[in-house]
DNA sequence: TTGAGCGTTTGATCTAAATCAATTCAAGTG
DNA sequence: CACTTGAATTGATTTAGATCAAACGCTCAA
């Protein structure tokens, strides 16, 4: 994990999807005052401890991250993975404590924003508070989206179409995704097993609506691909 | 429905829950006048039609709500209920329209508030910004929680317990619990058969946990419902 | 280059919970 | 008050997906 002095919300490719969304030129500088020295993760590293007392949110800037929750029986839940753009720590100004613990799952970069400061600025920048909204409004969508899916198919279909809408959102390919994560952490993820979403995937590709080798997947059929997520999602 | 031209955040039992909490005697009027008519629903009234524009949060005052989604497919998803204290609409922020439908359980109370001006006033008013985050917060974690838990008996419990829990701090009964939802429901909210419920609450009963008539639960044993849940749940 | 160690795939078996089918119960209505 | 209707229970059967078990294939390090 290195420090990274120099960091802009105006030069950031993420700039029309993360805070900066809607903040004019001439308040775009105080919310760059504001982050901190961005973050440079490896793969497997820690960034954030479940429990640990939250004073920062942060935002992806390049490459992947996890969110897991660990229970009291010992047992690990993947919540969910975060793409550039995307505000980690919403979930934990309520509790006042961070309540999964964040991994990077690959070489990636975190801008930090001290929370107090961010919602004090905030007051003062009208677009700024209404995409903290946004934002947060975003998060209690996505969790509830998936709840409503009920085959195992289903929902792989959907986690993955979501991954192919996100990456294209952020400008990335729409059909060429690099699944950064393991079998095992999506299975987790959508509570199902590392098996089945193997022969899932297996099975998907011999329908040709898509081709995986190892990592890297190709959606050759968007359209069928949405009719096996059940169509519940947009 | 009929409206109700009374209403006042100082002298409501959920201030200390709702919007109002931490807003200071100065400031809690500049908030009441915000505060629409207050609408009284019987059971099975509509309040809210998913996919209708967007510009209302509401706050329950009394009675229980559920917020059910339609998928293109026509099925049915219970997202979830509300109880007094609770806001409900903030997951419309980011797409600008309701995105399930909003059913009285029972008779019940509503009050209302226009958004923008929430945001606008939330601006001037710290504590409110403060708790407008806190309870979108809360939303998050709430809708993040149950994903974890594998098994119907876990589900289940942890519905109850959660139930429970959000009666206790309301300052009703932890133990005796009316169920304004059928059974259907339920097992619809927690992605099972209404079959599967019937089946656990008998189950339950007979290990003295609980005690059900009807619609009227008594929890007989609160630790060994925890153990049920899993712990997974505070 | 070889071997160790994950991650992944594939196959066989088992089980929790869904589905199907009836019956019972409760509340409201003419 | 009987009658209707929707909710809830109970039992029998089926099945999607978990679990168990084994083999395979990358990747990395010595």
């Amino acid at each position: 994990m290195t420090s990274v002095p120099q960091h802009s919300c105006s030069n950031c490719s993420m700039r029309e999807i993360c805070l900066p969304m809607g903040v004019g030129k001439q308040d775009i500088d105080r919310l760059e005052n504001l982050v901190q020295n961005s973050k440079i993760h490896h793969q497997n590293d820690v960034v954030i401890r479940q429990d640990d007392a939250f004073h920062t949110l942060y935002a992806v800037k390049s490459g992947m991250y996890k969110s897991v929750k660990l229970n009291s029986d010992g047992e690990e839940y993947v919540v969910g993975f975060h793409l550039p753009g995307e505000i980690i720590g919403l979930d934990a100004i309520y509790p006042e404590v961070y309540t999964s613990s964040l991994i990077a799952l690959t070489n990636s970069v975190l801008c930090q924003l001290d929370y107090e400061q961010l919602v004090t600025l905030s007051a003062s920048i009208a677009p700024l508070q209404h995409q903290l909204m946004r934002l947060s409004s975003k998060e209690i969508n996505t969790t509830q989206a998936f709840q409503s899916t009920q085959t195992a198919e289903q929902k792989l279909a959907s986690f993955i179409h979501n991954l192919a809408i996100r990456n294209e959102v952020r400008g990335f390919s729409a059909t060429e995704l690099h699944l950064a994560m393991t079998r095992q952490d999506i299975a987790n993820h959508l509570g199902m097993a590392a098996e089945t979403v193997s022969r899932l995937l297996k099975q998907f590709q011999g329908r040709d609506v898509l081709d995986i080798k190892h990592r890297e997947m190709s959606i050759l059929d968007p359209a069928g691909l949405l009719l096996l997520t059940g169509c519940a999602h947009s």
